[in-house]
DNA sequence: ATTGGAGTTATGCATGGACATAATCACTCT
DNA sequence: AGAGTGATTATGTCCATGCATAACTCCAAT
């Protein structure tokens, strides 16, 4: 039995009501006392399990109204976040990256509003590849706040990825991430070895420590790339 | 200050002192009695705090280890996974849908492998679209598995997107999301009213009760589109 | 040198009590 | 009838305490 603890087992038990309809959308299900009644344990124990619950979409929780199961649950997908390293080497491939261009200028007026800076900050603006078993599976435009991340001027980005570097030397506080799709121009296909028009997938994602911007990235991944997530 | 719970105030804390590398990655913080000492709360409150970072994979925990600040941290990005027409009606869009295609029929090879079904199971297949001021956004093509939704066969599918009907009606306990980028092909550019080759953001979802399949779907999202989340 | 406890310690979880806060309900006064 | 008011109630959070469990340290026995 997988559900040692009490709090487990009540979520366990609450999602079983709701997903075989005991406790179809929309019902009022017993309030915080009454569950600790009925599972013999305390308040805060039940308190736990349907916070989780919530937490995950399919309740909703208001104070005196009670909690309700979700009418269209708005269900939270969970996706990790990894250093391309460690994804390509988990699939069992070699990893390597390469350099194509490093360098250091003043950010041009996209990436100024993206990162919300009002002055022409000094940049590291980087241009890479990472391959897996010798083949390029992501190719990445990265833009680095040097006002921030200083230090990285003084690393060999040969020897490490800036990915990878600054992962684990710039804590972020926050960040945000967009997905979408594109179609390879001429230099990108040539650099993933692809066709020209290849459909990409692209993960731009901008960091931040607090409110200054740390680093902002367009990575391209080659054809085939498949983004998987549970919820 | 928006910190009114203490353990919020705690968490905000110790995040900072992560970010601005007051304990840089790999270190052993105090422990929760020193924490709840100096912040002079309860450890249950500094629990509280230090897992809800930990869930964020900014923190490794391990019993008698101790807390350290994690070295290459996993982060976790929560995606929302919202009614398509609540997705659209929030950008302030007007939501329809078309039914192009419903037919009951056996599941396919592809299908049944997908759905780990061994038995050529009865399905409904549909293929929809939905529109954003009357502009197309998403082209969806889905199997229903009839064993568990029955129901479906009474519903008005015209009036009711099958998505939003299955959501509301058919609570599941768990799903996987898989995201790529494809290029149109002829009847999916004509249908999203681009041009064939176009990349084409793609979401495959499958979602489960327990350990029967509902339903999987494959959705074409019209150029432009982009899937945002935060960290 | 290796193995195998015993002790120690930090986290994980549970308890039972308490107060705070928000939403609802019932009632009263105008 | 409608507006305002207070009582009620469910959740949100907190505290102090305790036991359970995992993992590290160290020491002794083989």
């Amino acid at each position: 039995m997988p559900e040692a603890h009490p709090w487990q087992t009540i979520r366990h038990e609450v999602l079983r009501r709701i997903s075989e309809r005991i406790w179809p959308p929309g019902t009022l299900i017993p309030s915080e006392h009454e569950l600790a009644r009925e599972f013999g344990c305390a308040r805060a124990t039940v308190n736990r399990a349907l916070r989780e619950l919530a937490e995950g979409g399919l309740l909703d929780r208001r104070r005196r109204a009670g909690t309700r199961v979700s009418v269209a649950p708005v269900r939270k997908a969970k996706l990790d976040i990894n250093v391309i390293r460690f994804d390509v080497e988990r699939r069992g491939a070699s990893y390597r990256h390469s350099l194509i261009e490093r360098r250091r200028t003043s950010a041009t007026e996209p990436i100024r509003s993206r990162l919300k800076l009002d002055h022409a900050a000094d940049m590291l603006y980087l241009r890479a590849l990472h391959l897996a078993d010798e083949h390029p599976c992501i190719y990445e435009e990265r833009w680095v706040h040097l006002a921030v991340a200083p230090e990285l001027l003084e690393v060999d980005l040969e020897s490490i990825s800036a990915n990878e570097w600054l992962v684990r030397n710039m804590p972020f506080s926050s960040g945000d991430i967009a997905l979408s799709a594109a179609n390879a121009n001429a230099r990108e296909a040539a650099l993933l070895e692809t066709a020209e028009g290849q459909a990409l997938f692209v993960v731009e994602r901008t960091t931040w420590q607090g409110e200054c911007p740390i680093t902002s990235v367009r990575m391209l991944h080659a054809p085939g790339f498949r983004m998987r997530m549970t919820l």
